[in-house]
DNA sequence: TTAGTTGCAAAGGCTTTGCACGCGC
DNA sequence: GCGCGTGCAAAGCCTTTGCAACTAA
């Protein structure tokens, strides 16, 4: 996986702006702030992300983060992810039917690639009537650090 | 699938007591309520189980279903749902590793079983220092119900 | 202009927690 | 009798909702 992309810098707000553009919203200085701390640090809390957002435009209320989390996800610029037990979190889209390990100590979350080829989730083996979309799937584990402080 | 062990009267209530006893917690009477309930009612909600369960056994508090059910987890013998947006259910275990349907419309919930052969979703790509311990698998669309009732 | 957004405040749903009484073992 | 479970009440967390002021297009 290319590590020059994962550590690009961060995108310049022109490329912010046209994205929500594209995607039919209006462009706000929250929404941009949010767009840019989002595209930082994916698999972020509401809670979170409105704090560092406010630290760029203080003004900013925490509802207002939801509520541009809410346009971004029906948007589709963003997509929301509701590990149980924990708040939720959001990354923003990559189109890419990818899907989330979370540490059950920790909490941490990461990315993983569908373990079968294509949207294997897709077809499940009896759906017994049931018109399937989509699939989601979760791993629980233990991240590195989580297996180390296990083991001392 | 056995249609017959689907269509099963309840268990006996001793059969449950040996459930619960079997599992290292003391048999009470809002245990069994709650096991006799959940047996007959799989994938419902803490609310909708204290409601039945109040029925036959009216001095139950919704806070006695939520322990009897958070002490079932831990041991082992019911299995907590929690589908994103909607409230928390639960299932007697089965101990198959089966996953569950969600309708996106009427949150009707239906297991299904696991789409590969063993545990799939065990084995993630690229775990990437992770140690997955389970995997968890939910599908989105659309029951029979709904699906015609979109179509009118 | 005008529809779409934000700020502020407050409420809402679901779940957990604290403490004293009571019951299973 | 001992200790786990329960009832009752209250708080907690995360999130949504309502309404007025504002601003991007």
């Amino acid at each position: 996986m290319t590590e020059t992309e994962r550590m690009r810098a961060a995108e310049p707000s022109h490329v912010l702006a046209d994205s929500i553009r594209a995607s039919g919203l209006k462009v706000t200085a929250p929404r941009l702030a949010v767009l840019r701390v989002l595209d930082r640090a994916p698999h972020s809390t509401a809670e979170r992300l409105f704090a560092t957002v406010r630290s760029e435009l203080p003004g900013t209320s925490l509802q207002a983060v939801y509520g541009v989390l809410a346009a971004f996800t029906v948007a589709g610029i963003a997509r929301k992810i509701e590990p149980a037990g924990s708040p939720a979190l959001f990354e923003r889209r990559v189109g890419d039917n990818h899907h989330h390990i979370v540490c059950t100590r920790c909490r941490a979350v990461q990315d993983v690639d569908c373990a079968v080829g294509e949207a294997p989730c897709l077809t499940p083996s009896s759906a017994s009537g049931f018109t399937v979309h989509a699939a989601e799937v979760t791993y629980w584990g233990l991240c590195p650090d989580c297996q180390a402080a296990l083991v001392p």
